[in-house]
DNA sequence: ATTAAGACTGACCGACCGGTCAGCAGGGGA
DNA sequence: TCCCCTGCTGACCGGTCGGTCAGTCTTAAT
């Protein structure tokens, strides 16, 4: 009956160096890495250079760290997204843009994309809610809004489901994501380095298929989507060493 | 110096009712469940039904073990993948049978795929090269060989990377598998608990796009891809929702 | 100077971890 | 009959786990 737990969950007011912040931070890392259960709390103040129990002082259990990380990663994924918004330029070349830097940012942020793509393998359906509607679902919502808009205006297809459009995107590129390491290992594969040769091609792809286009439409129906760059992807030619060398 | 660890990896004989084989199955569901940290041997001897000790009898290390599940998972993957293979009819329907087999044996063998959608995010590139070899590698190749000469026989773009075609086909089925929970959450997305309807758009999105196709060439140039089956199985109405906890 | 309230720590707790070990049951060869 | 081998188990080990607690240090208002 004591009550003296001071701290549950205080409001996190910084990112960085208070303890509080440099916990959060450290506790993020090792996650992202790691995972839940592979992380001890002795690992996470260790790396934050504080004592274990203070730990417990900021953070009333190992669980409640993990989802104030996560609610953190959460609060920074939405509002970079938001960013990401651009409402100017034809549609293809705005899908383009919005493609391209959504897998940059996947990239750029590669603890908190494996946080979420981890926490993804392992939620019920009570979890998914939550983050359904806290991080990936405005952003969601908005991409296909975007794409209902263009097909009313019949910049795209009316016959073909908005969300699928939008999942084919997203998936290909958190695919390449989670891939990476493992596409660099084919030598089919070239573009496992270059995220924008990728975003290149995949927008070509979802924008006008990979059956051939027949001549007297392919000017007049191909919107170029900026990157006047005159080299076309092509078949590309084998990419300055990139042979990897077998052990044995 | 006594040497009487007579286990170590024995051979794993039979996959269901000896005790090594109820060990594996029990390890795979767990492992896939909950990631490797997660759980721990006496979970494991529990679920098949022998001593915690016996577990060691079989498997010199809880690592060992792992790796045993992982080799088996593999082994599995590997030679069902090999059955996909079909060579008959035109290009496009063969390419959507393919897809639409790759992602119901995603769903199918969740706790296979979820094992190997996990190690793929823990993996540093030495891990990758064995499971790039040894589960995907030759699928993948095959995949993109059967591509480029799609494109030598004009059937295909050649101005296309087909490893990115690849990617993006089979990047949207893993990412409809591992989202499934939270597609469901959504209002705008009505394919979550149907892979079919799923896997329909998306074969038309890659075959041809989400640009509008004029109708001069609509007919002419865009090949039927079979599946004249209107029926799908049916939205199961909302699962009875199983409560899990958060790992602790 | 006194007080009160965080921030913070070392020592500690019971539970459980991966892993070991001596030994039991039983079946087949001699 | 004896023996040995194999599959298997309960008891146990040192260590680490998440979490507690009594108490110190710092700061600022009284």
């Amino acid at each position: 009956m004591t009550m003296h737990k001071p701290a549950a969950t205080r409001n996190p007011p910084d990112g960085g160096h208070s303890s509080n912040g440099r916990i959060l931070v450290a506790a993020e890392e090792l996650f992202s890495a790691h995972g839940f259960a592979a992380v001890s709390i002795n690992d996470i103040a260790l790396r934050a250079g504080v004592s274990k129990a203070n730990v417990f002082h900021h953070f009333a259990t190992k669980n409640a760290l993990y989802l104030a990380v996560l609610r953190r990663a959460q609060r920074d994924a939405a509002a970079h997204l938001h960013s990401l918004e651009q409402d100017t330029g034809p549609l293809p070349a705005r899908l383009a843009s919005f493609s391209g830097k959504h897998l940059l940012r996947l990239l750029e942020q590669k603890q908190l994309s494996r946080l979420i793509l981890r926490e993804l393998l392992a939620i019920g359906p009570d979890r998914a809610r939550e983050l359904a509607e806290n991080v990936f679902g405005e952003n969601f919502r908005h991409f296909v809004l975007i794409l209902r808009a263009g097909q009313q205006s019949g910049e795209l297809r009316s016959d073909l489901d908005p969300a699928v459009m939008a999942t084919t995107l997203l998936g290909a590129n958190v695919f390449f994501f989670e891939a990476q390491t493992l596409l660099r290992q084919f030598w089919d594969v070239d573009f496992a380095d270059s995220p924008e040769r990728f975003t290149t091609t995949l927008i070509e792809i979802v924008l006008h298929g990979i059956c051939p286009i027949p001549r007297n439409v392919q000017e007049k129906f191909r919107p170029a989507v900026g990157s006047t760059d005159s080299s076309t992807p092509g078949v590309p030619a084998r990419r300055g060493q990139k042979r990897r060398q077998r052990p044995h």
